[in-house]
DNA sequence: GACCTACTTGCATAAATGTGCAAATATGCA
DNA sequence: TGCATATTTGCACATTTATGCAAGTAGGTC
């Protein structure tokens, strides 16, 4: 498979690539089971606001997903999904597998 | 080994992280030899000074490296680095071997 | 030297982004 | 119903970021 550079790719790279919402996919990382956005705030020194604006992008990126628990949201990293996706980038270097171009247009 | 998020990750995933950039590695990750930026202008719809500061993000943050060959700066994609910096991400998610906290703190 | 090419830098600008606070919404419980 | 908790949203604000243009620097050729 050969690909060439588009926008989902890179937004996903962006999403991953801000301190506070790697620190929250880290934090979901250490969890076996799903954990609410209050106690998500604690691994980053933010205000909950923030938080639920970070969990946002990152579920808009697929890299979260969250399940509604009465009031909590409980989110859970996607873990298979954000490996994949960054082993096929690795990949796609590694072989120097790229297509010249964006995808998208 | 385990890992706590840190600003040197985030900074090479956001600096993947935009389109232009990423057209950048792609077409760096095409070539067999080494472009000089002139060459690299044409990947990606933007200014030779938006290309430049692009390669020295990029360079700043180890994916490129460039030598000076008369006038011309020749770049070339850290093929190895930029590989392991993402599997080594990929493993440390899949394993859920995540430290809590930040690293740089 | 004059001139060309490759690249960088300063500046202005527009847009995107991250943030906190306060208000709004949603849900659960007494 | 009233109240508390969990989360989202509107707003203002500061910062960062991407960009083009024009000028600057550096190194080649004549």
């Amino acid at each position: 498979m050969s690909l060439a550079p588009n926008q989902k790719t890179a937004d996903f790279l962006k999403a991953l690539g801000e301190l506070n919402r790697l620190s929250l996919v880290y934090e979901l990382c250490r969890c076996e089971s799903p954990q609410n956005a209050m106690c998500l705030c604690d691994c980053c020194c933010v205000d909950a606001s923030a938080v639920s604006r970070h969990l946002k992008t990152l579920a808009e990126r697929g890299i979260v997903s969250y399940e509604k628990k009465g009031r909590e949201k409980t989110y859970r990293l996607n873990r298979e999904e954000v490996v994949t996706q960054l082993r096929e980038l690795a990949n796609l270097i590694e072989n120097g597998d790229c297509k010249r171009g964006n995808q998208d247009f």
